[in-house]
RNA sequence: GGCCCGUUCGUCUAGGGGUUAGGACAUCUCCCUUUCACGGAGGAAACACGAGUUCGAUUCUCGUACGGGCUACCA
């Protein structure tokens, strides 16, 4: 799933662009982020798949990233899954494209062939390392290794001629200090001779995202670079080779985003963090195609897109204002990233409860009846002719139920007494509270029930209590009887909505039933 | 270690030189409900620390501490 993707927004009349990118769990924050921003700008959003490591192509996983932006409600304008002018959207197909910006910067004296091997680099690592110093390749250190600045012209030629591997690496230039301004930061300057000099194509030929991601945004026109905090500390490096490349005055604006922390502990939020915790990291479940893991994702957990999407936005984000419900169109309406947050945001699983719950509030019944339906049927075996799988019933119980719910997948089960009979009563409740002779009452309310001729919630209340009394009975002391011995339960929906919904016949039976127990 | 970024209730955050430092989640109490929730009301709960600037700093500056990120031919 380490797979790179990236995403991007441009906008289309040439002035104030902007690119985006992101993975695919907690940092689809990022990516909601990068929708609000493009599309406030009145930009397209783009999609980019950022694949120039061969060694981490994971199958399956640019579908997944497609199908996880889709459910999240994010439309691609343009890119890998759409098409578009600048195509091809996958880097791994625009090889050449990097080369000739790679080629154009060792002529112009900013880059350069490097032949060191990856074991020889390890070794200088090592040996710095013994002595507590940090290796860097750069000005400090270049000259003394094996690269076109070190060697003769005649040298390089020949190692070249050998199809010796080499890298190209960018010079960077020392003592200067290079500023750049983050959208989300302000100012912000490195010296470079803290700078490596970064590989820019690899030996296999392929781009770094170094060099990849510059040439893409250019190219693409992109004119918002929106991307995790974790890019800040290369970003000198970008602002060089925009520089080196005479691209500068094409250069998009930088943003570096806050990261979503641990719950826990310390740290940045990582797909273990999840199954660990129990909550997903994933907005789909994920199956990884190599060791076959499976990681749970919001979907699959019954968590509605928007209310996922709403507490990502929230995480980093806020409004300014006291609203927090906000769907896409008015995440992007409000959005501004003056309001973007600069530190990592720890990640609470309670409060995304909690955002689920409120957008399931804001579900109409109906439509939440007709997502239980199977549900119910699986669960209770009642075939698709029976009333009480039908909309109106459905929807009625869905009313019910609803306030008592963090997630509508819970009512089935949590319903089930609504659909059929109960076969157990709550021992607690006919211990601590039944009197034989209370008999007498629950007869006579069987037989008042019969009675009746009308059927609704107020009625059997009035006949409820007015039995009681004839009993010499306050109501408290039956009313929690008669719950359970129509339901089973302790505990449920308000009790004479609940005697109207189930009809008068189901109420006798199921009274009939308990009495025969007690 | 070096470099960079950051630091307001337990958590997400608003605010910004003079405020009773506001909201939300979670938590506690009460009300509603003769159940459980929902809902309503209320409580407890924060400006990391030290200097400086200032009449006055949570807010500006500098240090310190702490946290995070980076330090790959990964992104």
């Amino acid at each position: 799933m380490q797979q790179n993707l990236f995403y991007a927004a441009k906008n289309k009349n040439t002035i104030c662009p902007q690119p985006h990118r992101a993975t695919t769990h907690g940092r689809c924050a990022h990516s909601i982020i990068r929708l609000a921003v493009c599309k406030k700008n009145g930009g397209d959003f783009l999609l980019r798949i950022e694949d120039t490591d061969q060694n981490r192509f994971v199958p399956g996983a640019e579908q997944y990233i497609i199908d996880a932006l889709h459910w999240c409600g994010i439309t691609i304008d343009e890119g890998v899954s759409v098409g578009g002018t600048h195509a091809p959207y996958r880097q791994s197909e625009r090889k050449e494209v990097y080369r000739s910006y790679a080629m154009q910067l060792v002529a112009s004296g900013n880059a350069y062939y490097a032949f060191d091997t990856a074991e020889q680099l390890e070794q200088q690592r090592k040996n710095a390392e013994e002595k507590k110093e940090t290796f860097s390749y750069g000005s400090a250190t270049r000259m003394s290794l094996n690269n076109s600045l070190a060697l003769t012209v005649e040298e390089v030629k020949e190692l070249i001629s050998k199809n010796v591997p080499y890298v190209i690496r960018l010079k960077v230039q020392e003592n200067e200090t290079i500023t750049f301004t983050d959208l989300i930061r302000g100012e912000v300057s490195f010296d470079s001779n803290l700078v490596d000099d970064k590989v820019l194509l690899k030996s296999d030929g392929m781009p770094t995202y170094h060099l990849a991601h510059i040439v893409d945004d250019y190219l693409m026109e992109i004119t918002h670079a929106i991307r995790g905090e974790e890019w800040l500390p290369s970003a000198p490096a970008h602002i060089l080779i925009y520089r080196y490349l005479g691209l500068t005055a094409q250069m998009p604006h930088y943003a570096h985003l806050p990261l979503l922390l641990k719950p826990d502990g310390k740290g940045k939020l990582s797909k273990r963090d999840g199954d660990r915790l129990g909550f997903p990291v994933f907005p789909l479940e994920w199956k990884d195609p190599t060791t076959g893991e499976v990681s749970s994702g919001y979907r699959e957990n019954g968590y509605y897109p928007e209310a996922f999407v709403n507490m990502l936005a929230m995480l980093g984000w806020n409004p300014g204002t006291e609203q927090e419900i906000f769907n896409m169109n008015e995440l992007i309406a409000a959005f501004s990233i003056d309001h973007v947050h600069k530190a990592g945001a720890r990640f609470d699983p309670e409060k995304t409860k909690w955002y689920n719950t409120q957008w399931m509030l804001r579900q109409s019944d109906e439509d939440i009846a007709k997502r239980i339906k199977p549900m119910v049927a699986s669960l209770t075996g009642i075939t698709t002719d029976d009333v009480r799988l039908s909309d109106s019933f459905l929807t009625a119980c869905v009313a019910l139920l609803k306030p008592r719910v963090q997630f509508e997948k819970e009512m089935p089960e949590k319903g089930l007494y609504l659909f059929i009979e109960p076969t157990e009563y709550d021992q607690t409740v006919i211990s601590k509270k039944w009197k034989p002779e209370f008999k007498d009452f629950f007869k006579m309310l069987s037989d008042e029930f019969t009675a009746s001729n009308e059927w609704n919630s107020q009625i059997a209340e009035q006949t409820f209590k007015a039995a009681a009394e004839k009993n010499n009975l306050k109501p408290g002391e039956v009313l929690q009887l008669f719950r359970v011995f129509v339901s089973g339960q302790a505990q449920g929906v308000d009790l004479f909505p609940m005697i109207q919904l189930l009809g008068k016949n189901q109420v006798l039976k199921r009274l009939e039933s308990a009495l025969k127990l007690v």
